[in-house]
Order: C-alpha cells, then structure tokens, then sequence
DNA sequence: ACTTTTAGTGACAAATTTTGTCACCTTAGG
DNA sequence: CCTAAGGTGACAAAATTTGTCACTAAAAGT
C-alpha cells in the first residue's frame, strides 16, 4: 500500500473510531507496528495535532480542531460523477432512476444558475440507446476522466477538437471536429461528431480517442444529429 | 528532491515560461531527463493537458484551457449528488451499484487526495440498513439539501448541532446534540446522535428536522454507535 | 538527402527511500 | 511490580525511484 494511501487511512479511521492503539491501527492498514508510529509522526509534521496517550485504555486520537473544510471541486471534476449518475438514470426500467434524478435536482437546487446552464447544455448532449431489460446492465461503460476536461470546453463552448484516433483496423489517425453529441450504447460511448473535411457526421468510440485538444479559434454551429428512433435524449428520459 | 515537489515545480515552470524543452526542465529541476521525461508521463495521467512538439524550437506547453478550471461547486454542493449515489451503492444486490462506486472512484482520482478526504469523512458517517430485495427499494429517501451545509460542518468539524424536531406527538421542540452518525432506513432517514443532557444516543428523523445551526464553541469527539447487526457503514460495503 | 534538435521508450543497474524486526525506554493504571 | 500502551534507534531487507544508455520518431534547417 502507497504511503499516502495508508495516512488517508489512519486519519480516516482515527476519524471513525475517535480512539485506537497503534497496533489496531497497523492491523487496519496492513503494516507494522513501526511504520505506523512513523506514519503519525509524518502526520504531525504535516500539521495534524494528534494526541497520545500511554498505558491501559491508551492510544492515540485524532485532535477535532485541527480540520479544514475548504475545499472544493472544479465542474469537470463534477462532470466525471454526474455522467455516471446520468448513465444511471438512463436505465429508466430499473430502480434508483428516480433516485438518480433527484441528485440531479438538488445539485441544480444548491448551484448557481449559470452553472446549472453550464451541466444542462452539457447533458443535453447525451443521447442514450435503448436498453432491453434482459441486456447486462450491470456495466453501462466508462470515460476516461482524462478525456473530460477537452470535452467538456468543446461541447459548452462548441469549439472544435483535435485528437488522434485509433480505427477499426488499429491505425492511429489524427481527427478534426466539431462535436455534436455523446451517446450510450452499454457498454460504449461514442462520440457523435461532425466531420466538416467529409461534410457528414462520424460516431468515435470513446475508448479509442487520445490526446485530445481544443483547436482555439474555431467555432462551430449544433446541427441535428440524425439518430436511430431507439435513441433517447437524455434529458427527455421519462421520470 | 520530492517526487511531489518535482511535479509542482515542473507545472510551475511550464506555467511561468509557456514552453520548455526537457532538457530545460531536467535542469531547472535538478533532475535527469529521463525523469522528467517520466514526471510528465505522470502528470498526463493525472489529468493535465500537455501538448509537445519534435524539432527545432520545439518543447513541451501545459494546455491553457486545463490551466482555467475556475469554476467551482463547494464540498456542499456535491454531497448532495454524493449520498445519492451512496445510496445507491448502499443496495448491493442491484445493478448498477458497481457504476455509482467507479463514480467515486474517479472523483477520487480526478481529485488531490486531501479533498477526497472530506468527502470521505462525510460519507463514513453515513450506515444503511438491512435492504431486502423484496423490499421496495425505488424510493431510499431523501434529505433536504437545505440541511445539508449545518450538517457538513457539524460533522466535519465536530461541532453541537441545534435544531428544531418535531416529535411524534407533533409538538416542536429545541435540540442540542452531537451529530454522530446518519443512518438510511429506506425510505427515512436518521440522523444518530449523543444527547449530552440525557447521556444517551438518539434517532431523529431529517424529515422533521428544521433550522439546524452550528452551535459555535462547541467540540465533540467520536463516539461507538451501537448500531444493530445488520446495520453496515457505507464504507464497508462489499464491492 | 543529410544533419540537428527535440520528444519519447525500454531495459537495467545504481541510488534512494521505505519498511520490518528487534532491542530497549518511558508512562500510566491496577 | 506487572502489564499495556506510546515512543526511539539501528540496521538489514524490500521496494521504489532515478540515471544511463541505446534506441526510435518527428520536425525543421541546410
């Protein structure tokens, strides 16, 4: 176990229990008795304030005080949950859909309203294939979080993207273009996107694109993408 | 030098400079070049946009857009999306449960770990019951986002909460307590409690919970919440 | 076409850091 | 005085990181 995994770990848990011994502590993340005790020395270093105590009903204990609350998340790192949650809510035949529409709603409850414009426009690009009940739903796919940021300024300021492409034959080609839409089809995503060098559009599977990038200084229009009937816009999913 | 500190210097150059060659950077840094050759792999992986270039006045550049990122939800706003898809982990039997984890498991990565940590710490506070799947397990519940900013800072800092319950007679009354712990019955929710004046734990319903405040001053530490045996914190459920 | 400059990769040994073991000290409670 | 706890120092083993070297690929100048 990594190091600073393993001081999430004794913090974490100091958090949870209130107390405990070094050895439940080394039991808990896997190391010895040692490593832990200089683990809570590191710690100290780093500003924890961490109490001690020796003798029977010892240990040692996180001090409260010593907690920052201030972080906070960027929207594209926000972005990589919600499409999971949006994954989610598209398998409208199962439960938890409605559960997944109600995270939506608080988050649009508790956000800015130009935030909330910034995720519309951004989930209002993703498009979702039917779903047959018997299908393995189990895995709806993946996107490389890599990928989001890119996308995430492509779609909200529709600017074209750049990136290379590996192809059905394994050649890596690089791809300029506009992106109009993302769409599920478990347990791949495509990207649906305008080719303006072949006037038409192309689906790039997700799993494929690399190394993408805003090409700045272009700008481009939404045009209506011609899907199957059996795809849904996520945003008219039924509740 | 750190590892770490290397990373932090070599974004800082690029930021600084716009463009550097590897070899400017292995200097700068006091590193070899084929290690900054690896820091900058790394440093791809974790989500930052690094164009390059072969040749003549070449050199490596942070993409500008993945420099921006200002926008950005408080800890706050994304718990609310965040329990939901607790909740929706919390029900192991069903499908689905494996998505909302690989959720957290990239806000964890696109994250510095020390703003996982709040999350975490908020979310260990969080046990679901028993779900039968018989049950009708559509509807977990919610929580009222307009709790949630007293609750995180409650729990997070260790501080007394005060509010008013609504008791099952109906008449309102004033609390002041130690927020220990939040328990999903599906589809109430508890919020487990020490109450210092009668020295003992208490459920109440968030439901009928209203204007909490942080009492400031206030300090508590972590208690043994004798949950029953089929109650299981978040945490700890199976994967 | 050739040379130079620059990014990037793979392999492997050297250097460094981390970890476990062990012996031992200190403190507190019964 | 015994036991259960925290804490320290030393040192070898284990793991990770780093540098070197040999190489490929791409871009630009000559």
């Amino acid at each position: 176990m990594n190091i600073r995994l393993r001081h999430d770990a004794i913090v974490r848990t100091l958090r949870r229990n209130g107390t405990a011994t070094v050895d439940e502590l080394a039991c808990q993340v896997g190391a010895s008795r040692r490593t832990v005790l200089r683990d809570i020395g590191a710690l100290r270093d780093q500003g924890f304030v961490i109490h001690s105590e020796c003798g029977r009903g010892g240990g040692v204990q996180l001090d409260p005080q010593s907690v920052q609350t201030t972080a906070r998340l960027s929207v594209t790192e926000v972005f990589a949950l919600l499409i999971s949650v949006a994954a989610m809510r598209a398998s409208r035949s199962l439960p938890f859909s409605g559960l997944a529409d109600s995270g939506l709603a608080k988050i649009e409850k508790a956000l800015p309203s130009d935030k909330v414009r910034d995720l519309r426009r951004f989930l209002d690009c993703l498009h979702v294939g039917q779903l047959s009940p018997k299908q393995d739903t189990s895995d709806m796919g993946t996107i490389d979080p890599a990928l989001l940021p890119a996308f995430e300024t492509a779609f909200l300021q529709r600017q074209n993207l750049r990136y290379g492409y590996q192809d059905a034959k394994g050649a890596e080609t690089s791809r300029e273009v506009e992106p109009q839409a993302m769409l599920i089809l478990p347990p791949l995503w495509y990207l649906v996107a305008w080719d303006s060098s072949r006037e038409d559009f192309r689906h790039f599977r997700m799993d494929r694109i690399s190394r993408p990038e805003i090409v700045e200084g272009t700008s481009f229009r939404r045009r209506h993408v011609p899907f199957e009937d059996d795809v849904c816009p996520f945003s008219e999913l039924p509740r």
